[in-house]
DNA sequence: TGTGTATTATTGATTACGCAAGCAAGTCTA
DNA sequence: TAGACTTGCTTGCGTAATCAATAATACACA
């Protein structure tokens, strides 16, 4: 139970503080960051909504009202699929993978700092590993490190 | 970096989880069911808004229209507090006890099985220490255990 | 070929929360 | 006792997410 009520109150910390920080540099949500990340690292830079889905761990809605930000600010852009015409493919532009880019560097840091103020090496990877047996946790996990 | 996403993910999948089943057994939210179990170990069963929004790691406004479901449900009350007219207690009412008894004995259980499924009691032991060295989260800690 | 079911995505309504601003009551300083 | 500030709480407004309902496409099978 103090397991529990404490992942909470991390959770809230943790991203109250870094969603504040990467929206006030710029602009962007910490979902909308890692939406671009995932886009940038699938194939041709696209990946269907339901994928993302699934990989931010949003419902289908949740992924077309994020979409429709990044979509509004040129960041990302609709693009069809030939062999299904029910999906349409988020494709990351030019200038989302510059925002990314320019974003990346600081919001890494960011965390990389949250977390190694307060844990050595050999803890964050012992906590990685225990946050990964929650289900459906360490399944879409591409989505992790950086540079 | 991996650890900063699986927080993420293993926080909204848990959350999702009891959240559901909660709201499907009892009408609660998480938020509901924590803020009703601090009161229910205060003193007197009431505690100042602002207390309540340290321990809950929400923000004053948030306390505030939590406070207002749970006033209209009659699970919590409003009482004045005599040597400073500024602060409004969040009483606990007969009622709000027990729909905390009613509710408490089936949510305990399900994080119980959530956890024990996934952990043995040191792992999980470990990861409440490890997550209790984020900012404020090992502070506000009576809020853990439960019957 | 036509029909039923599953899948993908969007939309409308609602909810939960945060932030910024404000009011009212308390506490200092002089 | 007046003015400056701090603290506790509420309110207005915006945002991000959910759910439920809908539409459109794909596919399986009689």
């Amino acid at each position: 139970m103090r397991a529990w009520t404490r992942l909470l109150r991390a959770h809230a910390a943790a991203t109250r503080l870094l969603n504040a920080e990467l929206q006030a540099e710029h602009g962007l949500s910490i979902s909308d960051y890692e939406a671009l990340y995932l886009l940038s690292r699938a194939e041709d830079r696209r990946l269907k909504r339901v994928d993302l889905s699934r990989r931010l761990a949003l419902t289908p809605s949740g992924v077309t009202r994020l979409l429709e930000g990044l979509e509004a600010t040129g960041l990302v852009e609709r693009t069809a699929c030939p062999s299904d015409l029910r999906v349409v493919y988020a494709q990351l532009t030019d200038e989302g993978a510059a925002k990314l880019e320019a974003a990346s560097c600081g919001h890494v840091g960011s965390v990389r700092e949250l977390f190694e103020e307060h844990f050595d090496a050999g803890e964050i990877e012992r906590l990685a590993e225990l946050l990964g047996r929650f289900p459906g946790v360490a399944g879409a996990d591409d989505s992790c490190p950086a540079g």
